[in-house]
DNA sequence: ATCGTTGCAAAGCATTTGCATGCCT
DNA sequence: AGGCATGCAAATGCTTTGCAACGAT
């Protein structure tokens, strides 16, 4: 019975620290009928362990870790399912891949990359509270300020 | 001397309405040691003959009438050589394809899509001046407020 | 006659998909 | 046992690149 003590064992590191956060994803997949796997456990530690947006390759490769093996599709399918769950949510950010992170983990922020170094900064959830209203007003458009990273040279690439 | 005959009516086409795009933009290149080709003409008049933001795709289209038989590549190397003259900007949309515009179109604005239906919706370009300022001053963060667009919900596609 | 540009074809990167097998519940 | 999820491999969409041939100056 290895596999069944491994499972165990790893079950007791993630209460460590993603040890909350698997434990209630789980709850809510099996309320849709879906289930809690061990590739998307991998996935939801790798995100609950990390403060930092992570891109599908970055999580392949934390995830790699505890659940090794785990197909690049997998992860992107988790992922997926993850936010029809409302659990993760993605960034977009230039040309680069795409970002993703909890949603329980900050509260609501907006983001911005630096397009010369590519670091992603994390703002205030409202730093475009201004801008959304006045688009709301003017064009009847709801932003969405999460949801992409606003460009510019971060402090340091601004020369 | 077809060929000649030919490059002169192209020219003169030309005229009509990115004409004057055209013959600045050769000026430019000129003046960099760098040559006003057939297919950086047919896309600069391509840009300059249409008030949307294009993707690739679509200037190749374009393009491809004017100077049939442009390759896929020439196009973003032309696109490639004409921002780095400062002629045309790109927007990154979310997921979807870069676009292209000319610089001289319009002031400087902003972009917003819809998550929904994909549409590009432009805006003023003073939208994100309150962002802009806060960014700078609480993060250093140097805005670039056209380089990305928004994201959201169209006025129709929000319910 | 130079040497910047192009076409072609192939590669690159991020992401998606079809299908048989595997493993949660 | 039943059916959702996975692995694998191939395909997709957008964009870039190496290299020999072409054409603007």
């Amino acid at each position: 019975m290895d596999a069944m003590a491994d499972l165990e064992h790893q079950r007791q590191l993630e209460r460590g620290l993603a040890g909350s956060a698997v434990e209630g994803v789980a709850a809510s997949l099996r309320a849709r009928g879906e289930r809690m796997t061990q590739p998307r456990r991998a996935v939801v530690a790798a995100l609950a362990g990390s403060r930092e947006h992570l891109s599908a390759e970055e999580i392949l490769v934390d995830a790699s870790k505890a659940y090794p093996g785990v197909n690049r599709s997998t992860i992107y399918r988790a992922l997926e399912t993850l936010a029809d769950l409302g659990v993760v949510q993605h960034i977009h950010s230039g040309r680069a891949a795409t970002l993703y992170h909890l949603t329980t983990e900050q509260g609501p922020h907006a983001h911005a990359t630096c397009d010369t170094c590519g670091r992603v900064i994390d703002l205030p959830g409202d730093v475009l509270a201004t801008a959304a209203a006045r688009l709301r007003a003017d064009e009847g458009f709801v932003l969405d300020p999460g949801h992409v990273a606003l460009s510019g040279q971060c402090r340091d690439c601004a020369s």
